[in-house]
DNA sequence: TATATGATATCATCATACGATATTATCCTT
DNA sequence: AAGGATAATATCGTATGATGATATCATATA
């Protein structure tokens, strides 16, 4: 059961996250996401980074690391906004959906 | 400051919750989502509840209200299924980017 | 000098999102 | 009964996005 489509943002949301937190890089990011129950191959992972690059939610800050090329990607003002807009929607997400009695029954249907 | 990408998974898990509190129609969610400061257009609305019926998250139930031609909406067993999955993924989200002392600020930067 | 490894890039294709516009039926007003 | 106004849903065209598969490139190791 995939439905990427009901969690693609989520996984947006917690890339800023983490560079929020500090310097990342894709394939960094993969594992992160991967622990997370997020399985990006490398041709959603590394479009999306571009995309958020281009876009001005993250900045590229290219370095070598042990003789290998790494593309750090820090986050900007904008991502930062991004970042505090998604934590008012997710409060709001919380009060909806996981407060006041969240049912997880299945009922006989369909 | 729309950012859609990010959040146009909320939305449907937002209309996922709403269809497993009672039948919903079109028109009556998107005043909802509205509420939650998302405003979706009928081209985006219609398409969106089209896909999840035919993705086997919501099921259509016709109806004739006051003249007038209603499709409700109730969701699916895989509907809540996808619910309970967004439940876990949401408390996931919180323990991340909402708990142990989530930035707010905007520093210095770009 | 092969081969393996780490990291990132790109391509082709299919799916999606969206504004704009159309459709359909009923209600209201005169 | 004719003509809007209103409620609700549908569709079209286009631009954008997501994805698996494959490629690239530099370095380390055998």
């Amino acid at each position: 059961m995939l439905d990427r489509e009901f969690f693609l943002g989520f996984i947006k949301i917690h890339i800023l996250h983490h560079a929020s937190k500090g310097p990342i890089f894709g394939a960094e990011i993969a594992g992160e996401l991967g622990r997370h129950g997020y399985h990006l191959g490398p041709g959603t992972l590394y479009p999306t980074l571009h995309r958020l690059e281009k876009e001005g939610y993250l900045e590229q800050r290219p370095a070598v690391v042990e003789g290998r090329a790494r593309k750090y990607y820090v986050i900007t003002n904008r991502g930062l906004e991004v970042l505090s807009e998604a934590r008012a929607k997710i409060g709001e997400l919380v009060d909806e959906v996981l407060e006041k009695g969240a049912a997880t029954q299945m009922e006989g249907e369909e």
